[in-house]
RNA sequence: GGGCGAUUAGCUCAGCUGGUUAGAGUGCCACGUUGACAUCGUGGAGGUCAUUGGUUCGAUUCCAAUAUCGCCCACCA
């Protein structure tokens, strides 16, 4: 007796131990295998001390998805995880608890902050990845990487070493984008510009030596202590004469020049602009062409320096309100507007970004943007949805130079030693003896750490054991699809675009898939200060992570946003339940000797034929749509195939079959119901693969798991297409006789005979042979053949179907006034058909120009509706008639 | 200021290269305790596929414009 599966799903009872089931057998691991063809996913590592949300969830899944299904297609398949150090936010982590135990950074210092960090990532860091797993993620986690492992910080030194060594990283001043909050430079890409209302403050600068005065337009009037001159358009007829005068600014009583440059919009504001060149990146700009100097007038806390006198120490929006209110008060006030504009925000902390003057260390971006565009242009490499292709070129053709060095700690430092007596700069992978420009022996490390992102740009090669050129690289590189959310096409993807290319000489992946949001029931972002986030693990919780991967992928589009209902995780909890219990009914229904056997082609009954060539069917299109990487649509087949066709018709079809008396029709329906079930299995298993493998261990004649077995395969042999026209004759009979019941009120449990008109042998051979349906589904007491409808008079309820009649004799319960309107109603729907249709074939030009096959269908179905609307209306016509009478 | 996406049943969404009686889940209504499943079964109601043009024999599908919502990019002080 084979063992059946315990009476309730209860995702429960197995996920975790499957998990380990593949974790000990390592099902996950890759190895080089020449025999095989190598499959490559890279995880975006998520932050080392984060925890799993939605997004993760989301994107995990698909990989998942892939990972699994192309293991099943017999391929050496790597899925690379690992986690990142994220240091902007991981840094201010340890500062805020640093803080709670009343320490700071400072006082620790370098060496002792950096242990409290290593403290902190033990800590957590183990969280995001036992997240994961319960998700059921098949990555191959003795690869598990850190970008901060030794090995990872080689690869970034040598790219550092490579970069500069090229003159493709450089250090100097420029305005690049400053966080007073985190206290570090940041990137272009790490700004958010947000649209607020703001003010457009017009002061009056005085000329010198003269009564005129010049009025200026600024957002920022607090950057005013750092101006250096004032600049118009050299079109400008109202300031002509100005151009090379001296103004003084007020509340400092400082000389600046007027100058005139192009950069000047004569239209905006009063067309005269006010020049701070280490407060703005334009002003910087201009300030290099007129060789203006610079003037720092704010500290890196965000707070006006020594350089802004009396206002010096003040925050910069206090100092803002302040200088207004001096400006105002001395007269120099011209007017305030209301003004709209968008302000730089950081994008971890929020905080309004300065734009300010520093030294920082910067990638020169020109030149590796070119290979990354070029690889783009020549289909190297593709964006699924394509549109995105869009955005990866705009960011790269209008790039600007990568600011990489932070003002933190945690993280790579620089390999970068600076002589302490000529300040001659030296990269080096370890602290150099002496200063090879002056022999000095006293030089210090560079104290910046580099961008987060410089490190995850290599993952998809150092993650392989590069810059040495291993087996590993050499097999598995460049990866096959890269899955993650289009919010990170800038900060991750082109990167690694452009340094795979640089470094590897090849594009890092071929495919990029993108996600989008998982967003609330009402359509908002899910965030910590909305409080509306959905925490996955519970939902894994209560509904199975099969549950909630299935409802991450059906019914949703690659790049567009979803809404997460608890409702549909429900709905696909309630479909494993639903192949749960259809595997407890064929279980309980094999017997062990019966099914060792395989089904013999020549001895399948119709349903059966049928069944197989809709699997097949499925199979195809399936495998069709994962290589699209339609997983949605791949998704909802395999539910409707399971659903609809395994269930609620196949397994109801056999059920005779299975409790009759006839042993080879009987054995032939298990062995039918086995192969499909198993099928079924491995075509669910990339989506729900803890339900399918737990199914898997209960089949009969299955030697290993299911996680390895071979992916189901299109056979030709199993193709039954008049088979399959013959069932859904049935079936579309068989629905329209319950049909008719339900309408009539007739409880199903009420049986009556069913007497057939078929109007050709054909039709009469099929509902002979298909009789058992009729009395299985169709609540037929008995089902009757007649050469002609004589006697069938309207005591009888008719249901007109394709080529033939059914009769339901029951006398007494038929209602006329019902029955009418229920033709009625048929007759309409026939009608309306017949005129779309007649429609079509009476216009010229679609008869002439429409495919032929196209024409002929129209042209049968003029046939048939025809003809059912000839039997409905006869009729109807009689049931009038009675009524009369 | 540029670019992009969405608009299909009450709700959430599919619908891939133009031809289907436009689908699913959920919700709603009616019926149902048949030996896998009430986390179920059977049936039903519910859509002029945002609007307007165009291309075409034929448009939910392709093109253009409009409207509404949303997103991304951008140094107009």
């Amino acid at each position: 007796m084979l063992k059946n599966l315990p009476k309730t799903y209860n995702p429960k009872d197995f996920e975790d131990r499957l998990y380990d089931y593949w974790l000990t057998n390592d099902y996950f691991k890759a190895r080089v295998n020449k025999d095989k063809e190598p499959f490559t996913i890279l995880m975006p590592p998520p932050n080392v001390t984060g925890n799993l949300h939605m997004g993760h969830a989301l994107n995990n899944t698909i990989q998942d998805i892939l990972t699994r299904w192309k293991r099943m297609e017999g391929y050496e398949t790597l899925w690379q995880p690992g986690t990142d150090h994220a240091s902007i936010s991981t840094e201010a982590r340890v500062v805020a608890k640093l803080r709670k135990e009343g320490k700071s950074k400072e006082e620790l210092g370098r060496e002792g902050f950096l242990e409290e960090a290593w403290e902190w990532t033990r800590l957590y860091g183990g969280n995001i990845k036992n997240q994961l797993k319960k998700l059921g993620v098949s990555c191959d986690w003795s690869r598990d990487r850190f970008t901060l492992d030794e090995d990872m910080s080689k690869a970034v030194e040598e790219v550092f070493i490579r970069l500069y060594k090229k003159g493709l990283i450089y250090r100097g001043d420029r305005i690049i984008n400053w966080c007073p909050n985190c206290v570090t430079a940041i990137s272009d890409a790490e700004v958010e510009h947000q649209d607020s209302h703001g003010h457009l403050w017009y002061i009056d600068y005085p000329v010198k030596d003269s009564d005129r005065k010049i009025t200026i337009a600024t957002t920022r009037p607090e950057t005013m202590l750092g101006d250096l001159a004032i600049a118009v358009n050299p079109e400008d007829e109202r300031y002509k004469d100005l151009i090379g005068k001296m103004a003084i600014l007020p509340l400092v009583n400082r000389e600046i020049p007027i100058i005139a440059d192009e950069y000047v919009d004569m239209e905006f504001g009063t067309g005269a602009v006010k020049i701070t060149p280490s407060h703005d990146p334009n002003d910087f700009e201009v300030g290099e062409r007129f060789n203006l100097g610079h003037l720092v007038v704010m500290d890196d806390k965000g707070k006006i320096n020594s350089n802004g006198g009396k206002y010096a120490g003040l925050d910069r929006f206090e100092a803002r309100k302040r200088i207004v209110e001096d400006l105002k008060e001395q007269g120099y006030l011209n007017k305030i507007e209301e003004h709209d504009n968008a302000v730089g925000h950081c994008e971890r902390c929020d905080t309004v970004i300065e734009p300010i003057i520093s030294k920082q260390w910067f990638v020169k971006m020109e030149p590796l943007a070119k290979p990354a565009l070029d690889a783009y242009y020549e289909g190297k490499i593709r964006f699924i949805p394509e549109r995105f292709g869009k955005i990866y070129v705009h960011w790269l053709e209008n790039i600007k130079d990568w600011c990489i060095s932070r003002q933190l700690w945690w993280g790579h430092r620089l390999p970068v030693y600076y002589c302490d007596d000529c300040d001659e700069i030296i990269v080096s992978r370890t602290q150099p003896e002496k200063c090879n420009k002056c022999g000095s022996t006293s030089l210090t490390q560079e104290t910046d750490t580099l961008d987060t992102w410089f490190s995850s740009a290599l993952w998809p090669f150092s993650t392989l054991g590069w810059p040495e050129e291993t087996d590993d690289l050499k097999y598995f590189y460049p990866t096959d699809v890269l899955v993650t959310g289009y919010d990170i096409i800038f900060f991750w993807v082109i990167r690694m675009v452009f340094s795979s290319i640089e470094q590897m000489g090849e594009v890092p992946f071929k495919d990029v898939f993108l996600t989008g949001l998982v967003r609330d029931s009402q359509g908002r972002k899910m965030s910590k200060s909305l409080g509306n986030g959905i925490d996955p693990l519970e939902i894994i919780d209560v509904y199975g992570a099969d549950a909630l991967r299935f409802t991450l992928v059906t019914g949703n589009t690659p790049g567009n946003d979803m809404r997460f209902h608890m409702e549909k995780v429900e709905a696909n909890r309630n479909f494993a339940n639903k192949l749960w219990n259809a595997t407890r009914f064929v279980l309980m229904n094999l017997d062990e000797e019966v099914v060792k056997e395989e089904f013999d082609l020549a001895e399948l009954e119709e349903e059966d034929k049928w069944i197989l060539s809709r699997l097949n069917d499925v199979i195809k299109n399936v495998t069709e749509n994962l290589e699209k990487y339609e997983l949605g649509l791949a998704a909802q087949k395999i539910y409707d195939f399971i659903w609809d066709d395994y269930c609620d018709w196949y397994i109801e079809m056999v059920k005779s079959r299975l409790y009759g008396e006839d042993a080879k029709s009987k054995a032939i329906a298990q062995r039918v119901l086995l192969y499909v079930l198993k099928d079924i299995n491995k075509l669910l298993h990339p989506f729900m693969p803890f339900i399918t493998e737990e199914i898997w261990q209960y089949l009969p004649n299955t030697d290993m798991a299911l996680i390895i077995s071979q992916w189901p395969k299109y056979d030709e042999r199993l193709e039954f297409k008049e088979a399959e026209r013959a069932i859904e004759f049935v079936k579309s009979s068989i629905k329209a006789i319950r049909n008719a019941r339900a309408e009539m009120d007739i409880a199903p449990s009420r049986r009556s005979n069913i007497i057939f008109v078929a109007e050709n042998e054909g039709v009469k051979d099929l509902i002979i042979s298909n009789k058992r349906y009729f009395i299985d589904l169709a609540s037929a007491e008995e089902v009757i053949i007649r050469e002609s409808k004589e006697g069938l008079d309207n005591s009888f309820i008719s249901v007109v179907l394709d080529k033939a009649e059914a009769f339901l004799p029951l006398k007494d319960l038929i209602d006329y006034e019902k029955e009418i309107g229920r033709l009625e109603k048929e007759k309409e729907k026939l009608e309306d058909e017949l005129r779309r249709v007649e429609g079509k074939l009476s216009n010229e030009g679609f008869v002439s120009k429409a495919p032929e096959k196209i024409v002929n269908a129209e042209r049968e179905k003029k046939v048939k509706y025809e003809e059912m609307l000839a039997k409905v209306l006869e009729r109807l016509e009689s049931l009038k008639k009675d009524m009369v009478e």
